[in-house]
DNA sequence: AACGGCTTGTTATAATATAACATTTATTAA
DNA sequence: TTAATAAATGTTATATTATAACAAGCCGTT
């Protein structure tokens, strides 16, 4: 049986602070809050989002260069990911969708390319902006 | 007849660059480039640059803050892009498929969100790194 | 000419991310 | 257990990406 990954005392302060968020955080406002608690550089946050992203534990919004948990349970690896962002009050909701997971993952273009992983992000309004 | 939108003389520069690219240019590779024309500040290729993503002339990929030039005829407003990006050589290509375009703009999840654009990135080996 | 909208020019600065190097802690393997 | 190795940390400095704020110019319309 897999152990649970442990991650170390950085990892764990930089996980807990996303996991409890209500939406994405960025790197500085990470360690924004992480400071009260002893990580002092940016360096020590990316090392430790460098960390979590690779384990798959949270995951990176790209067009926001913001961070979230990851919403997926049991998800180790990250190779998959697709997200809703609501362009006004700028909500993010991790999708999980398994035919579109199937249909992204067993995509093939023209090009004879390998894929290992993708990133889908949809734009739009949510519920309450609409 | 829609006239063909007539670029200021510095979209049209920092345009020009990007779509002679054989790849993906980042904002100050092309500040670089247009400052022997006379661009002299980063603010110049940024309010170029987001001119033309607005006419949807080029594109950013986001995974690597990085523009392209659109491929697409026509290509008139950036709502639906798709790329497969080469994780040896960087190498990026536009997907232009129309069954994955109309199965993502079709795509309803559950959340009730009203998509109006999506943006996805492939990650893997290109055809000669694999 | 006067107005409005868009584009440009310019300086400064904000926000995001990594390099380089020294040290410490944890894990493995003899 | 101890030496070797790998992983994580701490720290200073700096690179890279992007925007704020304000002044001025260009161009079509009225």
């Amino acid at each position: 049986m897999a152990q649970a990954q442990i991650l170390s005392k950085n990892q764990q302060m930089v996980f807990q602070i996303i996991e409890k968020a209500k939406g994405p955080l960025k790197a500085y406002s990470i360690l924004y809050d992480v400071q009260k608690k002893g990580i002092k550089a940016p360096l020590q946050v990316y090392r430790a989002l460098d960390k979590l992203l690779e384990l798959g534990k949270i995951h990176k919004i790209e067009s926001r260069n913001a961070f979230v948990a990851c919403k997926n349970s049991n998800c180790e690896i990250t190779k998959a990911t697709a997200f809703s962002i609501c362009e006004k009050c700028e909500k993010v909701t991790e999708i999980n969708n398994s035919k579109l997971t199937n249909y992204l993952s067993n995509f093939q273009d023209t090009t004879g390319m390998k894929y290992s992983k993708y990133n889908l992000e949809f734009f739009g309004l949510c519920k309450k902006c609409k």
